[in-house]
DNA sequence: CTGAAAGCGCTAACAT
DNA sequence: ATGTTAGCGCTTTCAG
C-alpha cells in the first residue's frame, strides 16, 4: 500500500541505507542525494515508518501518562489538567509524544501486568498500585511518580508540600483573626489527605485554637458534597466563621452554599481553599486559594523521565515542590 | 535486555509461533501449552513487544486526537474535556488507544506533514490546515474531524448544531420579555463563530428586535475578555437587559463584571451561556447555557473512526448533534 | 558519501 | 494443536 523506503531508493537510483540517513540524519548525505530523495519521497507519498523505525531503535519516542480509575475524569480535573499540559509541552520539545491513558490500560490476558503499547518511560499520576510499578521497573522501563508518594528504593516521586500549604492556608486564617476554623476534607489518597490534615490540626495548635469535631468533614472532593456539607455546618451552632477546604472545588461548592444561606463570603464565611486550579478565578469574589505549582511538576517529571531513561542516576528520590499561598477575595 | 518470544520458547520447549498464539489468540492454544508458557514468560519477566507486533500486523491500534496549537491549551479547554474523556473510554473499549497531541507533532524536518508515531486513524478537533488532511487521507490514514466542518469529499465531520443553539437561547431571551440583548461573540472557528451569530440575529428579526451594535462584541472567548467587555458595556445608555454569550467562560466572565458594578444576575442582567460545560454548575447562580453534548461528539468521532479504519463506507459525512437548552439561573 | 547485508521481535500462512 | 518459514520497513555496522 503506502510506500517504503525500498520504493523510494529505486525511484531516486540511492540504497535505501542512503534514504534512510536523509531522514534519521540528514547532514549526513550530500545535499544533491537529499535533494533527489525527498522529490522521489513527495512523489510517492512516502513517509517513514515510525513503527519499523522504532522497532530496530529499540526505542518508541513515547511516554505514557497514566491516572488511575478511581481519579479517571482526569482531564476534567482541573488539578491535572495543567500538568499534563506541562508535560506534553516538555514532551514535544524533545520529540518525544505523551500517552494519556488509564491504568486500566495495563494488563495482559492472563492478567498480567503490562502496557501494551511499548513505552520508553512512565509517567504515574497520583494512586498507584505499587505491584505495577514493580512490574514496569522489572520490564527496565524507567518510572516517576507524581502527585503521590511511596517509599521504593530509588523510585522518583514528584509532588506537592501538602502539609506547608495546609499550614500556610490555616495560619492565614489564625492571624486573620479567626479563632473558629472548619475544614472541609476531600478524600484523595491517603498521604495527601492526611497531610493537609495535618498541617491544618498543628497550625490550630500552635494557635492555641481547639479542634473542633463537628466542623471537619470528610468528604468526596465534588462541588455538590461540598455545597451539601457547608448547608449543613453553617445551621450548626457557634458555627466557625472560617473554613479551610483541601481543594478548589469543594471551596467552590462551599460558597455556593453560604451565598444560598443568604450570607456573604468572606464577610460572614472566610473560605480558603487548596489547588489554585482554573475555577478559583470564576468564581466571584475570587478564591484565596494554596497554590500548587501543577505544571512545574508535570515539568519536572518528564525531565526526570528523560534523565533516567538517559541512564542517569537518580538524584533524589523524592521531590517536594513548595506551595504558596495566594490571596484573593474569599479570605 | 528484555525477554523475547525466542527466549520463552526455548526455555519451555514449545515454538515461537506457538509462544505468540498464547498471547494473540490464547484459544486456540492447549491449555498446557499455555501455562508452560505463561510460567516461562513470568519467569523471564517476558511481555510481548508491541511494536515488533505492530509492525507485522502493520496496524498499531492507536488514535491520534489533535488539537490545533491555536486552541492548545485544549486539555485546559473545558470543552474538550469531556469529548477527549469519552473518545478515551471509546477507545479503551476497543483495546485502542488515545493519543493526544497537537497539530505541530506532524511535520517532518524537510517541512513535509507527517505524523510521526503511526495511527491507526486520526480525530481532528476543531481547527485544522486542510493540507494536513489532505496528506493523511493521501497516506490513507482515515480522518474524521470534530466540532469543525469542512465541505471535503467523503470527509466526515462532526459538529454541534452552532445554529440551533444560538436560536434557542435568542428564543428563550425573547420570550422572557427581554427586547434588548447584547452578544458577546467569542473567536473560534469562522463556522462556528458565525452560525452562532446567524442564529442571534435571524432570532431577533424573528422577533422584531432591532440589532444594536454597540453590544455587540468580538472577543477572545476567555474569562478576562468577558469580564472587561461586561464592564464596558454595563456603563452604555440603555443597555440590554440581556446577553447572550457564546460560551460559558465569557459568560462568567460577564457575570463577573455585573456582580461587581453592584448588579444582579439574572434580575438586572440576564446572561445566557454556551457549552454547557463544568463551569456551568462553580457559578452562582448557576449558568443558564445551550448544552453540547460533547461526550457524545467524542465517542461518535471513535466509533465512525472504526468503521473507517474496518474499511466501511462513510454514510453521512456531515453528523450534526443537536443542542438542548438548559435553563439554571441566569435567565 | 554511499551501498550491502544482517537483523530488530513478532505474526501468519502453510505444513504436519 | 503445534512447528517452519518468510517476511514487516527500517537502521546500522562494515566496506568501499
Amino acid at each position: 500500500m503506502a510506500a517504503t523506503i525500498i520504493d523510494v531508493a529505486r525511484l531516486c537510483g540511492y540504497s535505501k541505507a542512503t534514504v534512510s540517513r536523509a531522514y534519521a540524519s540528514p547532514e549526513a548525505v550530500s545535499e544533491k542525494a537529499r535533494e533527489k530523495i525527498y522529490a522521489a519521497a513527495k512523489q510517492l507519498n512516502y513517509a517513514p515508518n515510525a513503527i519499523a523505525r522504532a522497532m530496530v531503535r529499540q526505542q518508541t519516542e513515547n511516554i505514557a501518562f497514566i491516572i488511575h480509575e478511581k481519579q479517571y475524569p482526569a482531564i476534567l480535573n482541573p488539578f491535572y489538567s495543567p500538568m499534563l499540559e506541562a508535560a506534553m509541552q516538555e514532551g514535544t520539545r524533545r520529540n518525544y509524544s505523551l500517552f494519556v491513558t488509564t491504568s486500566q490500560d495495563i494488563h495482559l490476558p492472563n492478567g498480567d501486568i503490562y502496557i501494551k503499547k511499548h513505552m520508553d518511560g512512565v509517567i504515574f499520576a497520583g494512586e498507584v498500585d505499587i505491584r505495577v510499578i514493580e512490574e514496569f521497573r522489572k520490564q527496565s522501563i524507567p518510572v516517576v511518580l507524581v502527585n503521590n508518594y511511596l517509599d521504593m528504593d530509588g523510585l522518583v516521586c514528584i509532588s506537592a508540600d501538602h502539609y506547608g500549604g495546609a499550614v500556610q492556608a490555616t495560619e492565614y486564617l489564625c492571624k486573620l483573626g479567626h479563632c473558629k476554623i472548619g475544614l472541609l476534607s476531600g478524600r484523595f489518597s491517603p498521604q495527601v489527605s492526611e497531610a493537609r490534615i495535618e498541617g491544618f490540626v498543628k497550625t490550630l495548635a500552635k494557635y492555641d485554637i481547639p479542634v473542633d469535631d463537628r466542623f471537619i468533614a470528610d468528604i468526596e472532593p465534588a462541588l455538590e458534597d461540598g455545597e451539601e456539607i457547608m448547608t449543613r455546618m453553617l445551621r450548626g451552632v457557634d458555627r466557625p466563621t472560617a473554613f479551610f477546604c483541601t481543594n478548589d472545588t469543594i471551596a467552590a461548592g462551599a460558597m455556593k452554599a453560604v451565598t444560598r444561606a443568604g450570607l456573604r463570603v468572606p464577610e460572614d464565611i472566610a473560605i480558603i481553599g487548596f489547588d489554585d486550579s482554573y475555577i478559583s478565578r470564576v468564581v466571584e469574589p475570587e478564591l484565596t486559594t494554596v497554590r500548587i505549582d501543577a505544571a512545574k511538576m508535570g515539568c519536572l517529571a518528564m525531565q526526570t523521565l528523560f534523565d533516567l531513561i538517559a541512564g542517569m542516576p537518580v538524584e533524589k528520590a523524592h521531590i517536594q515542590i513548595p506551595t504558596e499561598l495566594i490571596v484573593r477575595g474569599t479570605a
